[in-house]
Formats: C-alpha cells, sequence, structure tokens
DNA sequence: GCTTGACCTCAACTTTAGTTGAGGTTTTAT
DNA sequence: ATAAAACCTCAACTAAAGTTGAGGTCAAGC
C-alpha cells in the first residue's frame, strides 16, 4: 500500500474523475469548462482526458472569479490572455487578482450606494420619480410629465 | 392643448405603452412580468390592459428591490404577501425595504470579506488548498489527500 | 474473462429574465 | 372612413451556467 500510493502520488496525470472529487466541481461542469475553453486535456490512449496537476489551481482561480461575480466567458478572456500552456504562477495571480479586486470594489461600492440610499428612503416612501434617489437614477424621463405628482398622491 | 392635458391628467387608467414610458420598462417585459404575478391590469372594452397609476410604485419597488440582488420569483412572493390590491403605501414600503436591506448588508459583507481575502493573497498567490482562505472555504476534502502539496508544488 | 465503475460524445433539458416575431384586433388621428 | 399606431396572444428564441440522459467504450478487480 506504501508502494502503491507512492507510485500514485508520483503519477503526473489526473483523470477527469480525479479533478472533479480534488476540485470539488462535477464531472458534467469539467467538460463545459472544456466547451468554453477554460481548462484543456491532454487524451490517453483510449481517449480519456488526462490532466496535468496545475489544473487545479486553475480550476480554483475560475472559482474564485466566479465568486466575485465575473461571467465565465470574462474568465476564459482573461485566462487565456496569459502566456498560454504553463502552468499559473504567482505572478499571473497577482496581475489576475489585482484586477479582480478591482471589479469587485465596484460591485461592492454600487451596493453600498444603493443600501445607503434604501436606509435614507426607508422613513421617507415617497418613491418620487423627480425627488428620490432611488428612482430610476438614470431616468430622464422624470423630467417630461406629471408623472411625480401623480406618483406621490397615489389613488384608489 | 390646455383642455386636453387636464383631461388626460385626470384620465385614471394608464395603457401597457403608458406605463412602459413612464416606468421606462419594456412593454413585453410588463406582460412578462403580469405572467409571473407580479403586477395585474384590467381590461379594456376592446381586451387592452388598463393599469391604475399605482402600478407605477409597484414597478417602482420591483426595480429597486432587483437592483439589491433578489430574484423575481422572491419579490413576487414578497409583494403578494401584502394585503392585497390596495396600492404600495409608505408603511408597506418600509417593511420591505427593511428586509431588502438585511439582504443587501449580507451581500455586502460577503463581498467584502472575499475581497480582503483577495487582498490578503494577492501577494501571497499560494491557493494552498490547505492554508489559503481563498480556497474553496466549504471544502472538507482538503484534508483527505496530498491535493494541498501537489498544488503548492506545480510541475511542469 | 467478465462484470462493474468510470469514462466518452452528443443532444436535449433546466432556470432566470426577458426579447422577438407572426398573425390578428383595437384605438387614434386625419 | 380609413390608415397608422398601438395593442393582443402564443410560441419560439436568447444568454449564462450548467445538468441529465442515451447509447456506447475503457479499465480494474475478482
Amino acid at each position: 500500500m506504501t508502494e502503491k500510493n507512492h507510485s500514485e502520488n508520483l503519477r503526473r496525470e489526473l483523470s477527469v474523475g480525479e479533478v472533479a472529487t480534488r476540485s470539488g466541481v462535477a464531472v458534467s461542469t469539467l467538460h463545459f469548462y472544456e466547451t468554453k475553453g477554460l481548462i484543456k486535456s491532454m487524451r490517453s490512449q483510449g481517449n480519456q482526458r488526462r490532466y496535468p496537476r496545475s489544473v487545479l489551481r486553475r480550476i480554483a482561480v475560475i472559482k474564485i472569479a466566479q465568486r466575485t461575480g465575473i461571467p465565465l466567458a470574462d474568465i476564459q478572456k482573461t485566462l487565456s490572455s496569459l502566456p498560454s500552456d504553463r502552468p499559473l504562477m504567482a505572478r499571473d495571480w497577482e496581475r489576475l487578482s489585482r484586477n479582480w479586486k478591482a471589479d469587485l470594489n465596484e460591485r461592492i461600492a454600487k451596493l453600498t450606494a444603493l443600501r445607503d440610499q434604501l436606509t435614507s428612503c426607508i422613513g421617507c416612501g415617497c418613491l418620487s420619480m423627480s425627488d428620490c434617489p432611488l428612482r430610476n437614477p438614470y431616468d430622464t424621463l422624470s423630467e417630461k410629465g406629471n408623472g411625480a405628482y401623480l406618483i406621490e398622491h397615489p389613488e384608489e
């Protein structure tokens, strides 16, 4: 068993099932990621997928990016912009994570602004087209009608 | 024209096109919202939709909830839990916005935590299964193998 | 040496939040 | 009175991120 484990540990390539287990991602998802160009595989003699262990790191990075809210297509673009087939190094990670952090900060800022508006509007509840910062912030129609008046004085 | 506008302003019901224009939501979306039970309409003699002006406020509330990231199905549930067919009053708004604010705060907290982890991992880049807070925070598999070791020492 | 489990491809289905189009009716404006 | 604009329904399509299943192959253990 020690012998066996030892040789297994040294085996360079992982099967799709092993990758699934180790990464916590379903086999079907790995297939899917492959069709999207997020990861790739070599094939065994019998046409089964074989992965270098570096794929685990790559999947980890994908999952983190997804948590920040970045769509897979964008993740794919970013990953494919890296010098191609070496594994991700610390240097790559630094570049990626810096960008993703910036995105994340933006998203946080937007949500925070929304929350603050919500806070200040809880007691008000006017939802006035013309006055309320929550109401369609980009809506220029608000000026061109009597909408605000009517909304502020709901009938029936 | 003054005469005309005056009578238009007093007209109680809005057509779907008017609601679309005033709310900034497409006609098709209003149809869609209706199928989902988010809004409803009366019909004219000729079967065209007619809305009370209060629908504008309702749509405003829907849009705000969506901005906080709440799925339409949940918005529908919440809205349908209100005493049914009177327009939304300040009191309703207060209740809704309090809940939504809580949701939003949770989402903000999660993203902030992620950002902070990202910040502390930018310089590190280890992505270690066992050590890195970014790595699959819920993944218990990390303990059961040699994954971490291999990931920390990528080959090829 | 054969059974079972893991794997293969490809197509179809799922959910969310809508949009688009076809074919037909109503309302409005001239 | 008629043409144009707005409306109706219903079905099909879109995008993202996968999942499920059918029909068949490969590999490992007893």
